[in-house]
DNA sequence: TTATATAATAGTAATAGTTACTATTCGTGA
DNA sequence: TCACGAATAGTAACTATTACTATTATATAA
């Protein structure tokens, strides 16, 4: 048997994780194939989408899974949080300070073994929030499908 | 023009609505489109997505992008958080109180305009908890693919 | 070093969830 | 009741992801 849990270090894989690492926009497996392709032209996005999929299975990089379509992939393993900008998509890292034991705040809940969490914030980034010009929804004209 | 944003009351989006209210598993659209198949045995799929997407838009039902494969929808807008349990899939509320100013501790992230948040729990739900005999993976074997 | 076993790959096909399209139906205000 | 057009059923198309298969190449052992 082989170390490492039968992983195998192959090009793709190397230079899979590294252009995951050095990325810092959380990419989709399709933006790091195209990343990948540029440094292995004949790389397969099967490839890719296998190679982080075993990597975040080891816990060598985090599966995200924001609200988007597509899921997003990061690097950094550290424990922090994201901002997702509603308009164009873009996911950022949160700096600042995690709020404070989030998981036992909610205790045992309802008979649950808590094993993780996820924070999300949402907003408009720099960029959309500059193009925010439209957008005034009229209000007061849920009559039938009320909020209850 | 009609009232409501030009909605109309149809049958389907009143069943559909309704089924999403009293339904306390938090279902995907295909589980939804099965409910109410029940009561209007020839609606179609593509009704069902088209209602949850306008009704979401109105603010009257949440869409939940969790982890999964398929998106979730709630009918209940107050705000709350929920649980995942990541061996079977099923979601609970959230009735403890939420974490306090969650948007307001990150501050003006990153120069964010911050809309929303989202928190989601995992874990074990009280029955695959017990199913729980398995899994006990190897340590440190992580040579290559380091957590850096 | 060379041989061997098998993990990983490229390329492609298949799948699942969702969205788009179109002719028809039906809710709404006049 | 009428006419307009929003909503529907049924179906096709789309997109992200996963599965399949013959081939390649990595790691271990001889």
């Amino acid at each position: 048997m082989t170390p490492n849990q039968g992983l195998r270090e192959t090009k793709q894989r190397t230079v899979i994780l590294d252009e995951l690492r050095r990325a810092k926009s959380h990419p989709s497996a399709d933006e790091l194939y195209r990343r990948v392709r540029r440094r292995l032209p004949r790389v397969s996005l099967g490839t890719v989408y296998r190679n982080l999929d075993m990597l975040s299975e080891q816990g060598v990089i985090i599966k995200l899974d924001l609200g988007d379509t597509q899921r997003r992939f990061d690097g950094d393993i550290a424990d922090h949080h994201h901002i997702r900008c509603t308009e164009c998509g873009c996911v950022d890292d949160l700096t600042g300070q995690p709020p404070c034991c989030l998981e036992e705040a909610f205790g045992n809940a309802h008979g649950y073994k808590i094993t993780g969490h996820r924070l999300e914030l949402t907003g408009l980034c720099p960029k959309c929030r500059k193009a925010e010009t439209k957008r005034a929804r009229p209000k007061g004209t849920r009559a039938k499908y009320t909020k209850r």
